[in-house]
DNA sequence: GTTCTAGAAC
DNA sequence: GTTCTAGAAC
């Protein structure tokens, strides 16, 4: 049985946090200009770590129970002069790993639950890259519709000039999850989508899909909708494009037929396969040996 | 999922 | 020489 742990975080001005822990220790990860640099630190006997202001403690996992005691430093050499660090580009983007603990006051205690089971495998800890929708579709800054059922986000890198993700609240891993009780919810996904097509200024003139990916890398079942024209600079390689226009690319009616008929969703044995085929423009088919060309020739199907 | 980069391709 | 891809790391 694990015991419960605390970290005492002493701080010189009061910042803005998220807390984090792996089997003793702690990341200190400074976002900012450069959000890459990681700093890691082993927690002191004494189970503290002195951060400077503007760094943030990222909970990596939810093993251990913690306590954070934020202080004020009594001798002020550490950098009390400096002033927390204000919201960045990055930040108003939205895509923070996970839910921030607010503007910690000095006296603050925030204790973070414990799911010993859900952290037991490595990829499903909290904070791994393919949790980020989790964090996102829960940041209201990312979330452009949402009802009981589900909320639709902006995808954070769109493959085209509209991509948009629809995602339910109840918390559903991957398409392998999925069962004929889901059916109602993913008809209600399918609705949505439609009527972010339809608000969308440019609908008359653009073709959507809707559809999921045979095996995503984002966990947390997300319905795609996106436009036709693949015009983005976030589309960089053949994966993205044979992910959104092979049959990798599931259509939405295909998945709920498959779960109305069978009561699950099966994927063909070697469809990632398909995420390796030669570059073919959707459109007409054409081949073209690098993704800048394809790039460049499907322009001319999409004037702007 | 993205970023980074070595080395292949041109 | 530059462009582009693919695999590792995150």
């Amino acid at each position: 049985m694990l015991s419960a742990a605390s970290a005492n975080a002493i701080l010189f001005q009061p910042v803005e946090l998220q807390a984090e822990c792996n089997k003793g220790y702690v990341k200190v990860r400074q976002l900012g200009s450069n959000p890459t640099s990681i700093d890691s630190v082993v927690v002191g006997k004494d189970n503290v770590v002195k951060m400077k202001p503007g760094q943030q403690l990222h909970l990596v996992n939810q093993l251990y129970q913690y306590t954070l005691e934020f202080k004020v430093d009594p001798t002020g050499l550490h950098g009390g002069s400096k002033r927390p660090r204000e919201p960045t580009l990055d930040d108003r983007d939205g895509h923070r790993e996970s839910p921030n603990l607010k503007a910690a006051k000095q006296t603050d205690r925030v204790s973070v639950p414990v799911n010993h089971r859900e952290a037991t495998k490595t990829s499903e800890h909290v904070g791994h890259w393919n949790q980020g929708l989790k964090a996102s579709m829960h940041d209201p800054q990312m979330q452009v519709y949402k009802d009981d059922l589900v909320v639709v986000i902006k995808d954070k890198y769109p493959k085209a000039r509209y991509h948009w993700l629809v995602l339910p609240w109840q918390s559903i891993s991957s398409l392998k999850a999925l069962r004929d009780e889901h059916c109602g919810l993913l008809k209600h996904m399918q609705r949505v989508a439609d009527q972010m097509i339809q608000k969308c200024p440019d609908v008359h003139s653009t073709h959507f899909r809707k559809g999921y990916h045979a095996i995503p890398s984002m966990s947390h079942v997300h319905l795609h909708v996106i436009s036709q024209d693949f015009d983005s600079p976030c589309l960089k390689t053949k994966k993205h494009w044979n992910s959104f226009t092979t049959d990798y690319f599931i259509e939405s009616h295909d998945i709920v037929q498959m779960l109305e008929t069978n009561g699950r969703v099966t994927v063909k044995e070697g469809i990632i396969e398909l995420l390796k085929q030669s570059l073919s423009c959707h459109m007409c088919h054409k081949e073209l040996a690098t993704v800048p060309s394809l790039k460049e020739h499907i322009k001319s199907h999409f004037p702007r």
